[in-house]
DNA sequence: AATGGACACAACCGCAGAGAA
DNA sequence: GTTCTCTGCGGTTGTGTCCAT
């Protein structure tokens, strides 16, 4: 019943790793891939739980993570992105090649929230998708609670009743990662992108070498029209929010493009919105 | 040198979505 | 259609380090 307890049982460590810890889960992981991650601890000889296992290899493990000071540019980025993401840190971490969102998570709650501040900026996230996610969480919450009220209880008010819950739509894609291109060597030096490319499921093409060990990157090179566009599914959205963008093939991404596709991509949302409002009083 | 507060960052926890059974 | 498991995300907490007193 329910769910089983991830991190409960007990003689399992908790807490800082040791070196040793961290070499059988990178050994692990280089010899058999990432995944399956209830069972890792146990094969690796690790007493960890699964969970715990991932976040290491995700937030310090991996190879090709950035460490130490964000650049400015990255700073920039970051406070741009988050005005129109919000605290949608993986998604936020999906434009910033090596980085990760607990990495960012914690930037901005230690340095970038303070340095906006002081320069008179008040942090906020992008209130229309902010209230957006909002709804359709506390939608969700309310729905299930509704539900169960429907099935469950023997209040007359629900009883027998079927109740209707108007399906919000939420803009919440699936996050990527721009990822350096640099493979399982351990070399952090080179931190400039030789190669960028992002991911999604459905761009991956399993190698079939039994493992699912490496992914390459399949591409779709294909015109998008503007009503494709309008509807979510187009190049701004699969810049930002990561559905089948392709900056390989040696694409570079400048700054230049950054802001033009960010001040295009505004442009672009405020016109859904706007659409979306006048929809609405038009009902 | 000792101590206590502030800060930074790693790690944990709970929840939700997706997919398999 | 329901239940269960796995995975990932975002918020929060714990702990080590730095610095002022």
């Amino acid at each position: 019943m329910g769910r089983a307890p991830c991190c409960a049982k007990e003689g399992l460590r908790k807490g800082p790793w040791s070196t040793k810890e961290d070499l059988l889960l990178t050994n692990y992981i280089n010899q058999y891939g990432e995944g399956q991650w209830r069972s890792l601890p146990k094969n690796a000889g690790l007493l960890r739980c699964g969970k715990s296992c991932r976040l290491r290899w995700v937030n310090y493990l991996k190879p090709g993570i950035k460490r130490g000071n964000f650049s400015e540019d990255e700073e920039d980025l970051i406070v741009r992105l988050h005005s129109l993401l919000g605290n949608r840190w993986s998604l936020i971490a999906g434009r910033l090649p090596g980085r990760t969102d607990n990495e960012i998570k914690n930037y901005w709650n230690t340095h970038l929230i303070k340095k906006l501040k002081s320069t008179g900026i008040e942090p906020k996230p992008h209130k229309n998708l902010t209230k957006l996610k909002e709804k359709s969480r506390k939608q969700t919450k309310k729905e299930k609670s509704r539900k169960e009220v429907g099935k469950k209880s023997n209040d007359e008010k629900f009883k027998g009743q079927i109740v209707q819950v108007e399906k919000i739509k939420v803009f919440a894609p699936k996050p990527i990662r721009i990822s350096c291109g640099i493979l399982r060597n351990n070399s952090f030096e080179n931190d400039t992108l030789s190669t960028t490319t992002c991911s999604s499921n459905s761009n991956f093409e399993k190698v079939d070498d039994g493992k699912d060990k490496e992914k390459e990157v399949k591409l779709f090179p294909r015109e998008l029209d503007f009503d494709e566009l309008l509807e979510g599914g187009g190049f701004y959205d699969e810049f930002l929010m990561g559905e089948s963008c392709n900056f390989s093939n040696k694409v570079e991404m400048n700054d230049n493009m950054v802001e033009k596709v960010y001040e295009e991509y505004l442009l672009l949302l405020s016109e859904i919105q706007e659409d979306q409002t006048d929809q609405k009083f038009s009902m």
